[in-house]
DNA sequence: CCTTTCAGTTAGTTA
DNA sequence: TAACTAAGTGAAAGG
């Protein structure tokens, strides 16, 4: 009846156990059951399954697969009566399975990708944050952190609050991108914020890489500093207690 | 030199345009611009847009595709020089951007995926919910269900308000899997909100399949009682009262 | 191996 | 739309 299905059962089994990338597209059902249990009635959908054992079931649309087991998992790979491909995917621990039935393949094809890319990832705010907390100094020399978490009401979380040499407060906003007139403002509420319940001056320095047109202007006219922290440098901070790949990637 | 590319562009605008699901598989470098930022040098990858404007760039290895974008995001595809085929997917809000450039292509193929299927997920939280609020006998004996929905100010959905055959109040604090100590934590933030307003005693019972270690010794310290649920015995609870669709599940 | 924390989290729900 | 929280979260780091 589905010989097609016959020769997909075959490029399957010796897809898994070369380990290739295997993609399959066809009508299927899903059932799955472990930490919680799922059932997908028929429909079109794509199976792929990658080199280290791990399964997405995609439909046509979403970032997130709609059915997906973690890598390592173990198969089996079936044909019912000639006429369902039973793809079972299980793993213990936790004690896990996933079962495709497919009763058409639109599709199947199996790839031996040759990938030693190196992938990076650059500093995030929220990284750049992290090390302007681990050193200071990084702003201003004598500077001291005085809470790690000290978040105001509103939205942004990436303001450090510390204590400068002379013993001002210091509010810390930082951006990862050349600064716009909106971030002096943002700085600016934090300033006002911490105004109304400090009684004690209160700074407010503004860092990020660099500056974008008018922001320099109206930081002095707000009476805030501003200094050039590179993404670079507070990698070089945060270098250390990172992992290689990462260390790798800045060279 | 490489007119595949041409056909292969030709494919990936056509596939976009009638919001199919493209699938592409080549050589490329991807970069990433946006919340973060990431370079991904050379090598063989699958490329995925779905019908809903996502994207997913998968390696040979690991569950999470190692670049993507959401849904709903606009796309550029161009072939530069003849030789270099490039997709840009572009976001606003937040702002950012995921480039491939590839300079082979080993399979391209779009599909229009046929799915009307119905997804079903059992046994939640929320049904554990559902479960203990039909029967809160589970729970303790004697116990009665106050309010079904007396939903509080703040986060959690999943408490359940109840009534001891002391009269004591009773917040239930319900957890699918076993249960840490934030969910201890948790318990305490209902019971003492709801002390402000009520002028009898409440008690506080989390129910878990287990809890991890720590946990028992704060709700102790806390003052709060422990009753093992497990998802299995919800489930019994349920099953005659499910749905159809629900209940050809178990078969 | 277990536990905790982070994520370009994503996704869903409610105000 | 923004804010908040759950997730079959997954992945990494630390004990």
């Amino acid at each position: 009846m589905s010989p097609q299905l016959t020769d997909c059962r075959d490029l399957i089994i010796h897809a898994i156990a070369k380990q290739k990338v295997l993609i399959v597209a066809g009508n299927c059902t899903v059932n799955y059951e472990g930490r919680a249990a799922s059932k997908l009635t028929w429909g079109e959908r794509v199976l792929m399954i990658k080199a280290d054992g791990s399964v997405l079931v995609h439909r046509r649309s979403g970032y997130e697969p709609v059915n997906w087991q973690p890598p390592k998992c173990q198969f089996r790979v079936s044909l019912d009566n000639g006429k369902l491909l039973s793809v079972l995917a299980t793993r213990q621990k936790p004690k896990e399975s996933l079962r495709l039935l497919f009763d058409k393949v639109t599709m199947a094809v199996a790839l031996s990708l040759a990938d030693e890319g190196e992938f990076a990832m650059h500093v995030t705010e929220e990284q750049m944050k992290r090390a302007i907390m681990l050193d200071p100094s990084l702003v201003e020399p004598g500077l001291k952190l005085i809470s790690e978490e000290t978040r105001m009401g509103e939205s942004g979380f990436t303001d450090v609050y510390a204590e400068d040499a002379r013993g001002c407060l210091v509010v810390i906003e930082i951006k990862r991108n050349p600064a716009s007139p909106e971030a002096a403002l943002q700085l600016n509420r934090y300033v006002e914020t911490l105004r109304k319940r400090a009684n004690r001056p209160v700074r407010g320095i503004l860092t990020a890489p660099e500056l974008r047109s008018g922001t320099s202007t109206l930081l002095a006219r707000l009476g805030y500093d501003y200094k050039a922290v590179s993404p670079e440098r507070c990698f070089q901070i945060l270098k250390p207690r990172t992992d290689a790949r990462l260390s790798e990637f800045l060279q």
